[in-house]
DNA sequence: TTGTACGCGTTATCAT
DNA sequence: ATGATAACGCGTACAA
C-alpha cells in the first residue's frame, strides 16, 4: 500500500505516480514536482517484488559455475557483469562445488520465475538424466547459454561461446613436440568435465599426428585442484618412463605440478617442461613463469551474456556455438627436451 | 492463472493446492494424490515471483565483495553458502570492482525488496555520506552484517564478524622483529580500505613497542593487486634504507612482492623476509612457501550469515562485533635478518 | 494529461 | 479437511 500513500500525499492517482516512475515524459512538469516531493517526503522506494510480479520477470540471471574464487572465472565474470549492468540484470551466482547437478535443478529456476535466464559455466557433462517422469513436454526450453564448455548431446540445442579446446590443446602439445619432447604427460581435470576432456582429446590428437606414443599412466586425473595436481604429478614422476613435459588441463593444476616437480628436486624447465591453460594472473608470477594457453575470458563473458539477453528477449537467432580465439603464451616453464 | 488450472484439473480449490504445496500434512491422502497427478500432468511449477510478492520476501541475500576470484573470499563464500542452503536463501553477489560505493546503493536493495538482507564483505570505509537530502528517518536500518572489515562510525550499529586485524598484524610484525629484523617495510592496501588500514595500525604499533623507527617510504600502497604490489615492492627495494623484511597486508600482494624481489636478483628469505595475511591456497605453493597469518575464512562466512539470518528474523540480539582467532603460519619466506 | 478499475498468482483468513 | 475470497503493490487499458 505504498504507491497509494505517495499518490494520496501528492494529491494524484496511483496511476500518475506509476507513470512518473516509469514514463516520466508522460506526466506534466507541475505534477512531476508534486509527485517527486511526495516521494522524497515518504522515502518511498518502489516494491521490486510487486513490480517484478506484475511485469512477469525478475531481471535476475543465474550464473552457474564450478567454484567461485577461480581466478580465471573472475575475468569471465567481469565481462558478464559489464553487460548485465548495461542491460539492467542482476547476477545470481550458484557454485556447484565442482559437483555435477541435475539439469532440472537449474531450469526450474526459470520455470518458477526465480530467474529470467541461466548462464552455464559449469561442468555440465553428466547432468543426470531427469529422474523417471519425463519433463512435461509443454514446456519450451528456457533461456540458457553455455560458456567455456562444450556441450553434451542434450544441451547442444543451446547457444555456447568458447574456445576450440581440442585445437588449443593440440597447439600446446604440438609446441612441446616442436621443442623435442617425446614423452609428454597430461594432467586431466575431473572425469565428468567435458571441457578438460576436450583438452585431453586435443593432446592425444597432436601426439597421434606426431606418431608419438601415449604410454599408459601418462594421462592422470588432477581433479582441477592444486592438491589433486600435486598427487597426479607425483604419479607422473614415478612413472618408469617419466615424461619430459607435462601438459596440464588448466593453470591451477599447472601451478600445483610445478610446485611438486620442484619439491622432488627436479628443475622446471630444465628437467621437465610444464604448460597450462587459461592464463590466470598467477601464471606470470610463478617461478618459473608459466607457459600457457590464454582464452579471452572477459570477451567470453560478454558474449555469453549478450546471447543470453537475446535469448530472453526471444530474438534468439541460431543456436550455433561461437568459437573465440585462443593464444599460446610462451614463458619460461617450457624449454627444449633434456639431452 | 496457474494454480487455478491445477485446482480445476484436480477438482479442488486453489487453497487446497496451495496447502498441498506448503503444508502437505494438512491435506488428506486421497486429495494429495489427485493434486499431485494434476501437477504432474500440467508440469506446474509455483510462480516464485507471485509467492515472494505475497509473502513479502525474496529469500535473497546480497553479498557485497570487492572482487570475485579472490581466493580468500572463496573460502568465506563457502561458509556463507552452507548456511544459506540450510536456511533457504539464495546468494546474489555484487562485485564492487574494488571501488567504494554509496551506502544507499545497497540498502536500497533491501528497502525495495530486492533482497532480504545484505552481507558486506567489501571495503566500506568511505561510504560517501548520503547525497544532500538525508535518508528519510522513518526507515529503520535494514538487515546488514559486516564481515572481515572493521566498521566506520556510521556502520558500527551493525553486527560484524572478523579477526582482530590490529592484533594480528602486530603479531606478524613482532615475529619479524624476533627474527632480528629492524628495517621492516609494509605494503598496504588501498587508501580507502579500513581493513588494511587496521593491519597497518598493528604493524606500526608493534614497531613502536619495539622502539623501531618506521622510516618515511617504508609504508607503500599496494592497491591489493599483484601488479600494485610489484610496483610497491620496487619502491621499497630502491629505498636508501632498504627493509630486510616486508609485511604485506594480504597474501595476494605478498605473492607479487616475492616475485618482484626475486626478479631484482635478491633472495627470499635470505636477503628479504616476506610475510602475508589470509593464507590463501597459493601461499603454500609459492617459492618459497609464504609465511602468513591465517583467518578462519569459512567460519567467518558461516557466522556472518547466521547473524544475518537472525537480523532478518528480527531476533537480532546485540550488535557487538564477533572476533574470531587468527593464527601465524610460519613457512619459508621468513628467516633471521641478514648479517 | 490524468483518473478509475482490473488483474497478475499466491497465500491466509474465515467459514463451512 | 476443504472452499470461497480478500489482499499483497504495481502497471495499464480504457475512459474522461
Amino acid at each position: 500500500m505504498s504507491i497509494k500513500k505517495v499518490a494520496q500525499l501528492a494529491g494524484v492517482s496511483t496511476a500518475t505516480v506509476s507513470r512518473y516512475l516509469n514514463n516520466p515524459e508522460q506526466v506534466k512538469e507541475r505534477t512531476r514536482l508534486k509527485v517527486q516531493s511526495a516521494i522524497d517526503e515518504t522515502g518511498y522506494a518502489p516494491n521490486t517484488l510487486a513490480r517484478n510480479f506484475r511485469r512477469g520477470r525478475t531481471s535476475l540471471i543465474v550464473v552457474v559455475l564450478p567454484t567461485v574464487g577461480d581466478p580465471f572465472l573472475e575475468n569471465v565474470m567481469r565481462g558478464i557483469w559489464r553487460v548485465a549492468d548495461e542491460q539492467g540484470y542482476s547476477i545470481l551466482i550458484r557454485d556447484t562445488q565442482s559437483n555435477s547437478h541435475e539439469f532440472d535443478e537449474y531450469t526450474d529456476m526459470v520455470f518458477s520465475k526465480q530467474a529470467d535466464g541461466i548462464l552455464l559455466l559449469a561442468s555440465i557433462s553428466p547432468f543426470e538424466e531427469p529422474t523417471g517422469k519425463p519433463r512435461a513436454s509443454n514446456k519450451v526450453h528456457p533461456p540458457i547459454v553455455l560458456g567455456l564448455e562444450s556441450v553434451t548431446a542434450e544441451l547442444n540445442q543451446f547457444p555456447s561461446v568458447r574456445v576450440d579446446n581440442v585445437a588449443a590443446a593440440a597447439d600446446g602439445t604440438h609446441y612441446l613436440i616442436q621443442l623435442g619432447h617425446q614423452r609428454i604427460g597430461f594432467i586431466a581435470g575431473k572425469r565428468n568435465s567435458l571441457l578438460t576432456h576436450d583438452r585431453e582429446k586435443g593432446y592425444r590428437k597432436a601426439m597421434r599426428k606426431a606418431k608419438l606414443p601415449v604410454a599408459s599412466g601418462w594421462v592422470v586425473e588432477g581433479e582441477q585442484t592444486l592438491e589433486g595436481a600435486r598427487r597426479a604429478t607425483r604419479r607422473l614422476l614415478s612413472h618408469k618412463e617419466r615424461p619430459t613435459a607435462i601438459f596440464c588441463a588448466n593453470d591451477e593444476m599447472a601451478l600445483g605440478a610445478i610446485h611438486e616437480i620442484k619439491n622432488a628436486g627436479l628443475k622446471v624447465p630444465e628437467d621437465i617442461s610444464v604448460i597450462g591453460f587459461d592464463d590466470i594472473r598467477y601464471a606470470e608470477i610463478m617461478d618459473p613463469p608459466l607457459t600457457t594457453i590464454a582464452q579471452p575470458a572477459e570477451e567470453i563473458g560478454e558474449r555469453t551474456m549478450r546471447r543470453l539477453c537475446q535469448a530472453i528477449e526471444g530474438s534468439d537467432g541460431d543456436s550455433e556455438a561461437e568459437i573465440v580465439p585462443h593464444k599460446l603464451i610462451v614463458r619460461k616453464s617450457t624449454a627444449n627436451a633434456p639431452r
